[in-house]
DNA sequence: GGTACGATCTTGCGCATGTCAAGATCCGAG
DNA sequence: CTCGGATCTTGACATGCGCAAGATCGTACC
């Protein structure tokens, strides 16, 4: 009898209840998702995925990080799409602002402050949130080269801080998704005004 | 026997769960807020609340209410103490961030999808949502007046987008608040380059 | 091949919470 | 003074989290 016929012992229990919170994940909230009503849908008791995930936390940080992985993934390619380096770098931001149009509850757990608290996640979401900042890095490094380590660190956040804050916003509704374009772009000139000694 | 000694009819229950459910989040976010221990906080049955709030999304509701109003607040002062045009709307971003990193919990029931949904959360926040996008706006005509309406409206999701996106971060523990500025000020220096003919 | 061990999964439990229902208490209009 | 309605209380039920103890399975070891 194969594993994946045998109920009793699983075989790949973890990935299924991912899998399952995942699927539960694009339909509601991380709030309102249980890990008893995970459990259920992989066809499990109510009490086996403690014997992959501590708690319900865990769990949460694993779908964290999972979606953090995708995010990066989809600037990365997002990024890697476009020759030209201002259309790279405009399209890394798109590409952060479209993920969390089409996962907004993916997205939310990503910086749920419940869920996932900077330093106690783990190395892995570490990591990945030092490999979107060097992302993001290196396309502006690659818009202006002129600048300096320290002034890229700082453009860094400046940048991350927009495409996320318009992330955040269009994926709470606040925003329609058509506006992002027009506003990332308005807000760059602004920053042309801004910065334009009088 | 005055309102306040009777222990029966509270008199004010409504505002004192406001603000034992406010003084819950200055501590813990609003997830594991419970509506039993709101009630035990103001010294009522567990079931007291339920003749002011719907239910425990309505309480939430009514405390997003109340921060955003802060929040405004916090932003139109800081921007009626500058004269400078480019000062005041520095100093509203500024303030914008900082309340996301005094009241994080705060800041996060706001903009919670679960809980503040832009069309079902009431004519108040509606009006809020309105005033900070107007205020915004203003701020940004005085920096450049000859921005058309379509320009500054978009130039508001942008500036808006921005301070939201470094307060989520620095709330979430991601930014540390003294590179906020520097950030905020190298974005605006990136904008001046991508907009830059070439 | 048989067996003991550990990992996996199950059932059952205590406790906390959200919400409904019914009763107790108090205020104020008439 | 009485009665209605608002306010608050107790009680109850369903659900969820996480612990504990038992059942089942794979496998390393003899």
């Amino acid at each position: 009898m194969s594993r994946s016929e045998s109920r009793y012992h699983h075989g790949d229990l973890a990935s299924a209840l991912e899998a399952a919170a995942d699927s539960l994940l694009a339909e509601r909230g991380a709030a309102s998702l249980s890990l008893r009503e995970v459990a259920r849908r992989a066809g499990v008791s109510h009490n086996a995925p403690y014997h992959h995930f501590a708690d319900r936390h865990a769990l949460l940080q694993r779908l964290g990080v999972r979606h953090m992985t995708r995010l990066v993934e989809a600037q990365r390619a997002a990024g890697e799409r476009e020759t030209d380096a201002r259309a790279a770098f405009v399209a890394m931001g798109a590409a952060y602002v479209g993920y969390a149009h089409e996962h907004p509850h993916g997205f939310a757990v990503i910086f749920d402050p419940e869920v996932c608290v900077p330093g106690e996640t783990g190395p892995q979401m570490t990591t990945l949130i030092a490999e979107n900042e060097a992302l993001i890095g290196a396309a502006i490094a690659r818009v202006a080269p002129e600048l300096g380590e320290q002034e890229i660190e700082a453009a860094v956040v400046g940048a991350w801080g927009a495409a996320h804050g318009l992330a955040q916003l269009v994926a709470a509704g606040h925003v329609p998704i058509d506006a992002v374009r027009p506003a990332f772009e308005a807000y760059l000139a602004m920053g042309a005004t801004l910065t334009r000694t009088p």
